[in-house]
DNA sequence: TTGAAAGCGCTACCAT
DNA sequence: ATGGTAGCGCTTTCAA
């Protein structure tokens, strides 16, 4: 490693020391094949003697396309979301990119950290939360970069969405209460819930009518006016306040199926004994011995995977029809509301 | 925005249609100043017509450097080490950098990973998981590049560290149990703990001896055969099944915490009535009401702005002494260990 | 204060 | 298969 100095060693002085043009370097290094196995040899071999490394930022530049991939995310504090951007990580490493990630509250947010994505060059968009403005995405289409939006509401042209079968769910969560004799059933979500919320619950309704359920039985609507787990908590005591009852509850997300499920304790209700209680997301601490929450799996890995199929395939061909993918989900069953399973 | 074709607009197209030489645009967008008030509007008036918007590949291609910041991170399902990245993700985005996410496995990984970080000509790099070989940070200290780790071994010249202070920690926490009266006192760890986990427990001896408690105290070291909450409940099963008693329990982290919590329930014993116990992270599962566990609460935000704060005087000048850091700690009263301030 | 021009390090086209 | 060369879009002296 004969660095002498301080500047960086370029393609130009592997060229030199193997006796070749730096095209050659380049095509070694851009894996464009066409190179002689001999030539091949020299090159890398006078590439490591010198600690040669590409330099991306050149790369990029002249390739019009950075290997990076921009990841809007929001709220990691949510185990489930950790997970999520855990698994793209995974996937886009394992793909040969660099993850951009970008934190994002606002609306404006979400549009600047776009922008900034497109001023790198990204390979690729993936949109965890907040909704892409049309006309954004419209500018990404136009640089060609693929944007794909997971859990969300498909309503924009041009972007592929990956979704977790919310109506799967629906109607595994319906099967498994109605087997288990509930007549009276709830579902809880946030208040200003995200898309993804509304759509399950709205799936979870279908599911229930479908099933001819509705009919037999009662079915409420339990608000709760603050998101995550102290949003279910309070709800569970507002429910119980108002001397409400119910069989089982299907909830919009782990968080709040734990607060609602602790708030019902402190008020002296338990589940299995006293309702039934089921989630979504299947995060860590459902299966944990102070929950043992039986809940709607998420395959966080498979989605990862069809992401990036989708940005790889969009990359190939910007003018494909639209993707929606359903993810299957898996019902795992647990002590709130338990089965043959387990 | 009057896009026509597929080519993006450049600081040349700004040039011409504001009537200026693409120096002066780039002097504008560079934030060099040294523009005339009417040149600037110019300029500005132009460019937004246009939608310009400086490409990030080619400025950083020239400045040599990209306002791109590399973490490393691992295990993002561990709800503290997500909100570590969190905290920032916020600092480095308000101070105008872009993350450069990458989740580390091995040390071969990290090796390859740093590497690539130097190859996108970063500002810095943050290592939040794994101790960065010498030889790499040698390489980015030649680059120019600033390293610094948070939580872990301060043994590498040129690297700034930051760290919540473990002997604050110890004592705070070795306080509290006295003022409980504890008698017979017990750490526990993973057998196979990161650098953080150990050194907690060295001040936590430490601690325990300059207070003179050792000598009337039994000390027990429990060892945890699994990571994580598993290992933390498996470990509390093992304990009973030995007859073991203690008072007072201090925990590596969080989930070993809240494992050994549930662990103990399952067996029959529970906190405060039958021990003390006390975890370190405060996560949000932490203050839940199924455990209430009291905890060492690490300061995410003051972490992440020391942290960004080591990166920025480094780059400013590569050469100034080391920089350790600690960050001050809080002890959080809870239910399992509880005292005045809940 | 502004402009001209020389690169930054790499890719890709065109010859050979 | 290989080399020459013209950029990619921007920054930064150096002169004016």
């Amino acid at each position: 490693m004969g660095s002498r100095s301080h500047r960086s060693v370029t393609a130009q002085d592997v060229a030199k020391l193997a006796g070749v043009s730096r095209a050659s370097v380049s095509r070694v290094f851009g894996n464009q094949g066409n190179v002689a196995r001999e030539t091949h040899e020299k090159i890398v071999k006078a590439a490591n003697e010198l600690g040669y490394q590409v330099n991306f930022l050149a790369q990029g530049l002249n390739r019009k396309r950075s290997q990076l991939i921009g990841v809007v995310v929001a709220r990691l504090s949510d185990p489930f979301r950790s997970s999520l951007l855990e698994g793209l990580l995974n996937e886009i490493q394992h793909k040969g990119y660099q993850a951009l990630v970008t934190e994002v509250r606002g609306a404006e947010e979400l549009e600047t950290t776009m922008r900034r994505f497109t001023q790198f060059r990204v390979s690729g968009v993936i949109v965890t939360s907040g909704q892409p403005p049309a006309e954004l995405v419209k500018e990404c289409v136009q640089h060609g970069i693929p944007v794909v939006g997971i859990n969300r509401h498909m309503d924009i042209p041009d972007v592929d969405f990956v979704c977790s079968d919310n109506k799967m769910a629906a109607l595994l969560v319906a099967e498994q209460l109605m087997r288990c004799g509930c007549h009276s059933i709830g579902w809880l979500n946030y208040q200003q819930s995200t898309w993804s919320g509304i759509n399950r619950g709205d799936m979870f309704r279908q599911a229930m009518t479908e099933k001819g359920l509705l009919g037999d039985c009662d079915f409420q609507h339990i608000i709760a006016e603050a998101d995550g787990y102290e949003g279910g908590r309070q709800a569970a005591h507002r429910f119980c306040a108002e001397g409400k009852k119910l069989d089982g509850i299907f909830c919009a997300n782990a968080q709040l199926a734990c607060g609602f499920l602790d708030g019902m304790r402190e008020n002296g209700l338990d589940a299995p004994t006293d309702f039934h209680i089921i989630g979504f997301d299947n995060t860590p601490q459902t299966a944990q011995y102070s929950y043992r929450l039986t809940t709607i799996h998420q395959d966080v890995t498979e989605t990862a995977k069809r992401v990036l199929s989708c940005l790889e395939a969009r990359s190939h061909d910007p003018r494909i029809v639209q993707r929606m993918e359903k993810i299957p989900v898996k019902l795992v069953l647990r002590n709130t509301s338990p089965g043959q399973n387990e």
